[in-house]
RNA sequence: GCCCGCGUGGUGGAAUUGGUAGACACAGGGGACUUAAAAUCCCUAGGCGAACGCCGUGCCGGUUCGAGUCCGGCCGCGGGCACCA
């Protein structure tokens, strides 16, 4: 007998789709479509087991919406400016662009022969210049628009390498590759207007139905609307100019527990004090030296710098408090400055008791309400609370009435204003970097700052560039800085920054429509063709990429390069787990770690001297710790139709997925024992003379014992079952839902006209995920054309009835018995059944029960 | 530190969304076939107990006739924190 034989299947049915074009994506108006879109790649050289996932559950919609009917959109693209060809260059020779298109020409081979539905006509890379030129003509018309300016910003400054460092490029406060210290610098930077757009891009998201709910929730925190008071402390003997600080605060109903005032070194009362006091410079210097994350901003160590400096209370002359510099306020946030009320703020007591502030109660918990010790005391704003410090409420009442009413209060008595304030700052779009769409601007001396014209568009990078120094080449580039202002043709100089990368992600999805078009978008494909029906990626992009996709779509829409119904440009979300595997690991003689790559181990063993290794539990796979798995050679060992069943079968989409060598082996087992049940059947049919002899036995169901019957029932629930687990995203329960109905077709004895119909079925339902197995069982089976375009199957109502069920009798909550009823049975009668049990009644003993609880078609509960 | 998730047998997980916890599979144990092995097929299988049983979904508590599912607190792990993509 012959064997299911991956390696010379699969490359056969590629060329067979290929040869039928049966992917390219089509706009037949008046036909349904369907956009399905997979976050694209970084071109990093080599696929990883997470892309085979992520592209495999993409496939799988993309297949299963064209079986019902859909014209179906399913793009492949490259996110190819960034940072790691810049590195690769700087520590291998070699130029980006090289390594980049390399990397692509190597993925794209390596991901062909998962089988992927994908138009590849559409492929493009962010950056080809005809993609980046496009992105720069959208850039002048956002600047246009009032949509783009330019401010200081500070960055990262590595004083050695005299470059501008990302936040991963700075380690434990020092440059990654100089080890220097790293400081704060400003530059003058240019800015999306995203805050123009923060109150919509936070309503609009209760629209998104189909988005994870968590996603959401991100995103508003992330938006941080919040209603506070900004008000003024009046300055005791400030310096020359300063009378007053301002203050932003969400809590104004603490005001009574104020202990000190907190600016942000960044602040100007903290830069004029700086010109004047060395201590105070000191301080300031020693701030500037942490990098500029939040993150590492609020992990770092409190710190606090008293500058001898009072204000008054704006409710008591008398009463003084001092100011302080401390290195956790942001300059970027509210006013840069706060007060600090202890008692109900970890952060600001935490720092009273390091600097011996007075810690003031201003509210008690109502029961048991005791000072407040080493724990701030924070309760939720609804709960109620026992004031003991109110000024313009009642004795009990909720932080949210406090804060409303200190407001108001605050308000009339003119001490200061209620205010919305949104946490979503500006996005900084300018990078001091080469590999990066150039932002395409000149520098005139005399006109300032102006656009290129368009019909110069692209401005394109250089390729005579090094990269032996440090810092941005285009900055030292002989010529390329060197041009005419567009507006008045003198000599003027190239804006040299590039753009985040982030920008070219966040409109690559309205390009796949029409990839080519001389404009950025052809408005009647955009029409035809946005929204993108299913998103599928990464949670970790669930803040930054997709809300600045949000905005850019919003962007478009204004300067004319999308439709109105494309402000909300993904329609539905789906955040899909990591793949990790298990981490292998010695140590050298200085006890450090050293990691080595599963096909090296075997046994807990190193494969090549027998050292016993450690097994760490299972993480995201990262080359760093060397726990990969290489695509390539699964599908060389196992073929692209076993990795893909795999990667669906066992975890849910949404959780991780650990990939085992076990797992992977099962998964090839399953498949070849589906290819001999076909193979089987195949024989059958030709030991008894042909396909057709077979083709009215099915009438005969009622002869053989309802064997036929049960295998159409059960074919039937298959059917609608790993159809609602594909429309779900359950893609683990259609897999476990396959894996049940082979078992049944081994087994049965039904008509071979019902075994082949079932097998054809199945080979159907199994073509999403094993397109290449399912197109080779068809063709065995002598299915006519290719099963990728064979409309999905659909279940028969009349063979999903289940006439009975089996109710499960609860006493008390646990199973003690169950009863098998028809479906529709009255619930009275039920009760009477359920009294006749024997369980129960030896439960009841006599008596009667204290209740019965009957659920009809699922479950029946005595209380005694 | 802040925001958001997740936690079920030896393992991956299922559970009609508040209704029989452990579907389906992996690893294990037993058997068939084979001179033998591989491959394949069949049976078994949460823990404890000899059995009617008891315990069991990270931990503690609550709501409910009934909780893996809802609520409160804790522990552990992961994602994000604006220049990684």
């Amino acid at each position: 007998m012959a064997r299911y034989d991956p390696s010379e299947i699969e490359p056969r049915w590629q060329a067979a789709w290929e040869a039928d074009g049966t992917f390219a994506a089509t706009r037949e108006e008046g036909r349904p479509k369907y956009y399905v879109l997979e976050m694209f790649p970084y071109p990093s050289g080599r696929i990883h087991m997470g892309h085979v996932r992520n592209y495999t559950m993409g496939d799988v919609v993309a297949r299963y919406k064209s079986s019902c009917g859909f014209s179906v959109l399913h793009p492949m693209g490259w996110d190819a400016f960034g940072m790691p060809a810049e590195n690769a260059a700087m520590e291998r020779g070699g130029h980006p662009r090289d390594w980049t298109y390399g990397n692509i020409a190597d993925m794209r081979a390596q991901m062909k022969p998962l089988g992927l539905s994908i138009d590849w006509s559409r492929e493009f890379a962010t950056c080809d210049p005809e993609y980046y030129g496009q992105q720069q003509a959208m850039f002048i018309d956002f600047l246009e628009a009032g949509l783009v300016y330019r401010k200081n910003a500070t960055v990262n400054w590595d004083p050695v390498d005299m470059t501008v460092l990302a936040n991963e490029q700075v380690i434990e406060g020092k440059g990654w590759r100089s080890g220097a210290p790293v400081e704060r610098r400003e530059l003058t930077q240019w800015f999306f207007k995203i805050s123009d757009f923060a109150e919509e891009l936070l309503e609009a998201l209760d629209g998104l139905e189909n988005w994870p709910e968590k996603v959401k929730l991100m995103q508003r925190n992330w938006i941080g609307k919040s209603r506070g008071l900004q008000m003024a402390f009046g300055l005791v003997d400030g310096p020359e100019g300063f009378d007053r600080v301002e203050v932003y605060t969400t809590r104004p109903d603490t005001l009574m527990g104020a202990s000190f005032i907190g600016i942000s070194p960044d602040h100007p009362l903290a830069r004029a004090l700086e010109r004047d006091t060395p201590e105070v410079a000191a301080f300031c210097a020693e701030c500037r030296r942490m990098g500029t994350s939040e993150e590492e901003l609020e992990t770092a160590e409190k710190k606090g710098f008293d500058t001898g400096l009072k204000v008054r209370h704006p409710f008591d002359e008398a009463w003084e408090l001092p100011v302080y510099i401390a290195n956790f306020i942001l300059m970027d946030y509210g006013t840069g400055a706060i007060f600090g009320c202890p008692a109900h703020d970890q952060r600001d007591l935490d720092f009273a008791r390091k600097y011996g502030l007075p810690v003031t109660d201003t509210f008690v918990a109502l029961e048991g309400g005791a000072p407040v010790g080493d724990v701030a005391f924070v309760p939720p704003k609804t709960e109620k609370v026992r004031w003991l410090k109110a000024f313009a409420w009642d004795e009990v009442a909720t932080g949210e009435e406090a804060v409303d009413a200190a407001i108001r209060f605050c308000e009339e008595n003119g001490v200061g204003q209620g205010v919305t304030k949104f946490r979503l700052r500006d996005w900084g779009l300018s990078r001091q970097r080469y590999w990066g769409c150039p932002i395409p601007v000149v520098h005139c001396d005399a006109c300032g700052v102006v656009p290129e014209k368009k019909e110069n568009l692209p401005v394109e990078l250089p390729y005579d560039v090094s990269f032996d120094k440090p810092g941005n080449p285009l900055d030292r580039h002989p010529t390329w800085r060197d041009c005419a202002c567009p507006k008045c043709g003198a000599p003027a100089k190239r804006e040299t920054d590039t753009m985040d990368t982030f920008v070219d992600s966040s409109w690559y999805f309205a390009r796949f429509t029409a990839p080519h078009a001389a404009t950025p978008t052809d408005m009647a494909e955009a029409e035809y063709w946005m929204n993108v029906d299913q998103y599928i990626g990464g949670i970790e992009h669930a803040i930054l990429h997709l809300l600045y996709s949000r905005f850019f779509a919003r962007a478009m829409q204004i300067t004319g390069h999308l439709p109105e119904k494309a402000r909300e440009p993904f329609d539905a979300l789906f955040t899909q787990g990591m793949v990790t595997h298990e981490i292998y690991m010695t140590r050298d003689d200085k006890g450090r770690p050293v990691y080595h790559l599963p096909e090296d181990v075997e046994g807990g063993k190193l494969k090549a001297t027998g050292e016993p290794v450690e097994i760490v539990p299972s993480a995201k796979m990262s080359k760093s710790k060397k726990n990969v798995v290489d695509p390539v050679s699964i599908i060389e060992s196992y073929g692209a139709d076993t990795a893909r069943w795999f990667m669906l079968s066992d975890s849910p989409p949404e959780r991780d997925v650990e990939w085992t060598a076990a797992g992977a082996e099962a998964a090839f087992k399953h498949l070849g024992r589906v290819w001999r049940i076909a193979q089987g059947i195949v024989e059958e049919m030709e030991s008894g003379g042909g396909i057709a002899a077979y083709e009215s036995e099915g009438e005969g169901a009622a002869t053989d014992g309802g064997d036929t019957l049960d295998l159409r029932r059960a074919l039937h629930r298959t059917i609608h079952d790993v159809t609602m687990g594909i429309e779900s995203f359950g893609f683990n329960t259609s897999v476990a839902k396959l894996y049940a109905f082979t078992n049944v077709l081994a087994k049965s004895k039904a008509a071979l006209a019902a075994r082949r119909e079932a097998a054809m079925v199945m080979a159907q339902l199994m073509a999403p995920m094993t397109p290449h197995l399912a197109e080779e069982i068809w063709a065995m089976l002598g299915g006519e054309g290719l099963i990728a375009n064979a409309p999905w199957p659909k279940a028969d109502p009349a063979l999903l009835v289940e006439d009975t069920v089996t109710l499960p009798i609860q006493i008390n909550g646990k199973r003690r018995s169950e009863l098998k009823v028809a479906k529709d049975l009255p619930k009275d009668e039920v009760e009477k059944l359920v009294l006749a049990d024997d369980a129960v009644i030896k439960a009841l003993a006599g008596g009667a029960p204290k209740k019965l609880i009957v659920v009809p078609g699922r479950i029946v509960n005595v209380v005694i």
